[in-house]
RNA sequence: AGGCCUGUAGCUCAGUUGGUUAGAGCAUGCGCUUGAUAAGCGCAGGGUCACUGGUUCGAGCCCAGUCAGGCCUACCA
């Protein structure tokens, strides 16, 4: 058997690889050409001369290949699905059972490029979510959904219109390009999505511009009119400069690296009362000849031809500080005066003693407006213009940057705005929708600049007047328009306002919802909290029109009956009909008189998402939804929108007083590259098609199943090799199962459980809590404890174990062997329980291993028509007392793995077939485990022996009570286990008993000669 | 600056209500196998469970603080 060095060169039975290293020449070491002389040995033909009993041996055979070119087998399976009516088979499968339902309602993505890797990620955990609903019992239907209108898409077709030098102003041919662009990304990502192995309404998706829908965001709006809560008013809001419209929150992106020009201006304080107030305050008097300044900090020198006013905290300390020479004397903040930028290194010199910003009354909010007036009769000279900029205190006024003093354009910002109103401010934003100061400025040389360009002649300005103090670049984040990515401005414009009124109830119904993970409802709520009034008017033609008219005066002609009128005419024509009809026609339609010109607003496409709890969700009696699942930015967009519409227009309904519309919120993460930092194009192909196309959507569905999608998802090769290995491991192992199979047919071979090796109970015990793990993990949403409970199984409980040890019998064993097609039982059931576990994360794979688990029944249906398993609870009550013991005799087992391991490295053996293990007393085995110790540590021989057999050097040498040895007897050549039994029978003189037994069982012509 | 989340092996993650020696997979190294073979098996190295303190008979887990990373809000006037 041992190769001796003389024919070691050629003999491939025992000779290792670092024999063959040692011998062979570094050139002769590959192996094609140790295969070419093993194959040309002598040798090896003698020894397979006698008889072949190769073809007696039951190896594995399947259909069920290795290779699993999802690529290529993937749409076969579509094909059948879509030929099938899967989708629709499973709803009246699951109606016919009168199943509970479970309605996850897709949150539209926008109609306007490829579908990317975050649709994938978010589509996928849809579909998880769907799919283990439904093999749950429920009653899970889908129907997608696309958010046509809005911004992106209108952007996008302006810019190639200007490409092509076509004509921007006719709304009626803007809204037909538009819609033909929806419409053709609609039908792209459609197809990713179904390619994605995703189950739905895909022909009858909703769609936010279709007439039915368009009119149902107008019935909602109608109801919020009714309810009051809309208004035109003048304020200032976010305003695209690039795009001249109106944005949401939503529809911003932040520049991290933007600098502006920081700015310390002083204004002039020549008012003789307040001079004496201040005095007084310090309590210290000024020389005659000092003059004296508030001084202000500004990241936005352009808004200053705007200021109105200047705010101080009632909570900081105040103070005067002299400045030195040329410089003055000047009111600013206590701790902030030290830090001011001065040039030469200049310290200030603090005028008299300190004083609080409360006297400079009122606190927003606390005092009332003519009181406040009063109290604030301190004031300053506007630098440039002849204008007084009276002082209040306000308690957003924080001591972080600047002065403590904050220059105050109510046109131009929220809190300025705020204060504004709250003491009777006059709203100035003298800039137009292009974004350039208007003559309203006051300063006819900045005239027609647009406001960044403006802050460079500001600042000379001041500085020729020697007003700027000190002047500094400062780096902070700054938001950009999405979509023209110019930076906003803030600028009072007239718009449509919902008003936040119905706040309490918001959050009320917040509190309702179920939030996974937990903190997200923190950031509705904040979000919910802080939240201004809606501004919901967009300058723009691609979208729902707000059906207003305006008057002689301007003044705004809407009512909620207007507004259902023309919905109900929407309703059969759409809303291009707005476009296309003249006014007075328009407003004779619906009723609407003393009319003058139509509204050119639509309405902010959160409004059209937000709509479909109405348009969607109630018009099919699903209202509220189970679960929606977005990503976390919907906090602020989406889940935002929806809970607002839905709670402003229907709460207090009787079956769902809140008014919410979802009880569940699930979110995720963004898709993140190894850096963790957002995906760049530079990190590949990221489009659905070519993510599919390299892997297949099992692999990128499994690996989206694998992650923790609470958090952000990173994805790079590295990381989707990870992937790759997971699923190889688990195709493998199953493909294992499958092969071992192929003579079972499980109406006439299955073994009774009481007919199981104990081997077979265990293994079967272990899956019970697998699928215990696993449906708790579908249940909870955390599909990747449900994939990694599978892998894990897979892996130790089957590959290392089960499959490895069974083989001798599966193999070696007679076909009908009650041991043989006990295991096959098991196997079976084990196959197929993967198999539905696996459903919703690879659903291609899971009807692959389905359609080869069933070849025997013609009548066997999809996979995605079936239930999870459930857990076998009586084998699970059971099992403490049995995994324990297991434990016990895996432990054992690895014992002697490292045993075995020894004395492969002592060359005493190779294969643990070749070696005899003696087990001293002391290890505790009892005499009726041996037969399973040798099967379990697949050695040929497993003795218990007295201590005095083992020589006191050895027992020393190991300390231990296991000593490996070689096996005795005979190598059988069918089952390659040793026995001094074999070569007893004359027919078959290699064969051990066992194998002589099942060799003569078989018909003659089964054992060919060699 | 405030709020929230996260920190366990080189990487990705498990770790049940606190309970013996903290586990998988991948990667690495060394072998075995050639009857799962572009597979499979074994062994090995690798962790002060971010750090510090506390509660407890006992802490990866609970509490407090610190540090690091991420997200959100405010970054503003």
């Amino acid at each position: 058997m041992f190769a001796t060095e003389g024919n070691a060169k050629c003999g491939p039975i025992s000779l290792s690889l670092r024999a063959r290293s040692c011998l062979l020449p570094a050139a002769c070491a590959k192996l094609p050409v140790w295969r070419a002389c093993a194959a040309a040995s002598p040798q090896i033909k003698t020894k397979m001369e006698s008889k072949d009993y190769k073809s007696t041996i039951l190896l594995p055979q399947t259909a069920f290949p290795m290779k699993a070119d999802l690529p290529l087998r993937e749409p076969k399976f579509l094909e059948r699905w879509d030929n099938e009516g899967i989708y629709e088979k499973i709803i009246e499968r699951r109606a016919s059972e009168s199943a509970p339902r479970f309605i996850l309602h897709d949150g539209p993505p926008f109609a306007n490029g490829d579908g990317h890797i975050g649709h994938l990620l978010n589509m996928t955990l849809k579909d998880l979510v769907l799919k283990s609903r439904n093999m749950m019992g429920f009653s899970a239907p889908f129907v997608p959904g696309w958010d046509c209108h809005g911004l992106p898409i209108e952007h996008k077709v302006m810019q190639d219109k200007s490409k092509g030098g076509e004509d921007l102003t006719d709304p009626v041919a803007i809204r037909e390009a538009c819609e033909a662009t929806a419409r053709k990304f609609i039908a792209i990502q459609r197809g990713q999505f179904k390619r994605l192995g995703v189950f739905g309404e895909w022909e009858t998706p909703y769609l936010t511009m279709d007439p039915a829908y368009e009119a149902e965001i107008l019935r909602t709006f109608a109801k919020l009119v009714d309810k009051d809560l809309v208004y035109n008013d003048l304020r200032p809001v976010r305003w695209s400069t690039g795009c001249q419209t109106a944005l949401a929150e939503a529809e911003l992106e932040y520049d991290e690296s933007r600098v502006d020009p920081s700015a310390f201006v002083k204004f002039p304080i020549t008012d003789a009362a307040s001079r004496l107030k201040l005095e007084a305050l310090a309590g210290k008097p000024l020389a005659t000849d000092a003059s004296l300044f508030a001084l202000i900090w500004t990241t936005t020198p352009w808004t200053l031809p705007a200021n109105l006013a200047i705010a101080l905290s009632p909570h900081l300390d105040y103070a005067l500080f002299d400045g030195g020479e040329g410089t003055g004397v000047f009111l600013c903040a206590v701790d902030l005066a030290p830090k001011l930028p001065l040039a030469d290194d200049r310290k200030v010199q603090l005028h008299g003693s300190t004083f609080k910003g409360s006297a400079f009354a009122p606190t927003v909010g606390v005092t009332t407006t003519s009181e406040g007036r009063k109290a604030a009769e301190f004031f300053a000279q506007h630098p440039f213009l002849d204008r007084a900029s009276h002082f209040y205190a306000a308690e957003f006024v924080t001591a972080e940057t600047g002065t403590g003093l904050v220059h105050i354009a109510p046109g131009h910002g929220q809190d300025d705005y705020n204060l504004g109103k709250a003491v009777g401010l006059r709203l100035l934003s003298p800039v137009d929708d292009r974004g350039c100061l208007s003559a309203e400025c006051g300063v006819p040389e900045l005239v027609g600049q647009y406001v960044f360009k403006a802050n460079g002649p500001i600042l000379e300005m001041l500085e020729s007047k020697g007003l700027l103090l000190a002047k500094k670049d400062y780096p902070h984040k700054y938001p950009l328009c999405w979509r023209s990515k110019t930076p906003i401005i803030f600028r009072a414009v007239k718009q449509w306002f919902i008003k936040m009124d119905f706040r309490a109830d918001a959050l009320k119904a917040i509190g309702e919802v179920k939030w996974v993970p937990n903190w997200g409802e923190n950031r509705i709520r904040g979000a919910v909290e802080t939240r201004p009034d809606w501004c919901i008017s967009r300058q723009r033609t691609w979208g729902v029109p707000i059906p207003v008219f305006y008057g002689e005066g301007g003044q705004p002609l809407m009512s909620g009956a207007s507004i259902r009128a023309f919905a109900d005419i929407v309703e059969r024509e759409g809303t291009g009909v707005w476009f296309s009809t003249p006014d007075d026609v328009m407003a004779k339609r619906l009723g609407v008189y003393g009319a003058g010109r139509k509204g050119r607003d639509t309405l902010d496409v959160w409004i059209d998402s937000g709509s479909s709890h109405a348009a969607v969700l109630r018009k099919r009696g699903w209202w509220p939804a189970d679960m929606y699942l977005e990503g976390s930015d919907q906090h602020r967009g989406w889940f935002q929108s929806s809970l607002s519409l839905s709670v402003a227009s229907l709460a207090g309904d009787k079956d769902n007083p809140s008014g919410t519309p979802y009880k569940q919120v699930l979110t995720h993460g963004f898709v993140v590259n190894e850096e963790g930092r957002k995906y760049s194009k530079k990190d590949g192909a990221l489009d659905i098609l070519s993510l599919v196309k390299a892997n297949g959507a099992d692999m990128l569905r499994l690996w989206a199943a694998m992650q923790d999608y609470r958090q952000d998802i990173p994805m790079s090769k590295e990381l989707m090799a990870r992937a790759v290995d997971t699923y190889r491991a688990i195709r493998n192992t199953v493909r294992v199962l499958l092969g071992n199979l192929h003579d079972f047919d499980p109406a006439v071979h299955t073994q009774a459980q009481s007919a199981w090796s104990e081997l077979d109970l265990y293994v079967y015990t272990r899956l019970q809590e697998v699928v215990r793990t696993s449906r708790a993990a579908y249940e909870a949403y955390e599909f990747h404890l449900a994939v990694q409970a599978v892998t894990r199984f897979c892996n130790v409980e089957l590959s290392a174990l089960y499959v490895d040890v069974l083989k001798d019998s599966l193999y070696c064993d007679a076909a009908d062997d009650p041991a043989r097609r006990s295991a096959q039982t098991v196997m079976r059931l084990i196959a197929s329980t993967l198999a539905r576990l696996l459903a919703p994360a690879t659903p291609f794979t899971a009807e692959e291993i389905w359609d080869e688990l069933n070849r025997h029944d013609a009548q066997s249906e999809s996979i995605h028509l079936q239930l999870f398993p459930k857990a076998d609870e009586a084998a699970l009550s059971s099992a403490p007392a049995l995994l324990e013991r297991w434990t016990g005799l895996l432990a054992l087992r690895s014992r002697v793995n490292e045993q075995l391991e020894g004395a492969r490295r002592r060359k005493e053996i190779g294969k643990s077939l070749e070696a005899r293990v003696e087990a001293l007393p002391a290890l505790g085995v009892q005499p009726d485990d041996v037969p399973l110790l040798r099967t379990l540590c697949m050695v040929s021989q497993f003795d218990i022996v007295d201590a005095r057999d083992v020589t006191p050097s050895e027992t020393a040498e190991a300390g231990a009570e296991i000593f490996v040895r070689r096996a005795r007897g005979t190598r059988c050549i069918r089952c390659w286990k040793y026995d001094e039994a074999t070569g007893a029978d004359a027919e078959h003189p290699e064969l051990c008993p066992r194998c002589t037994r099942v060799v003569t069982s078989l018909p003659a012509a089964s054992v060919t000669a060699g």
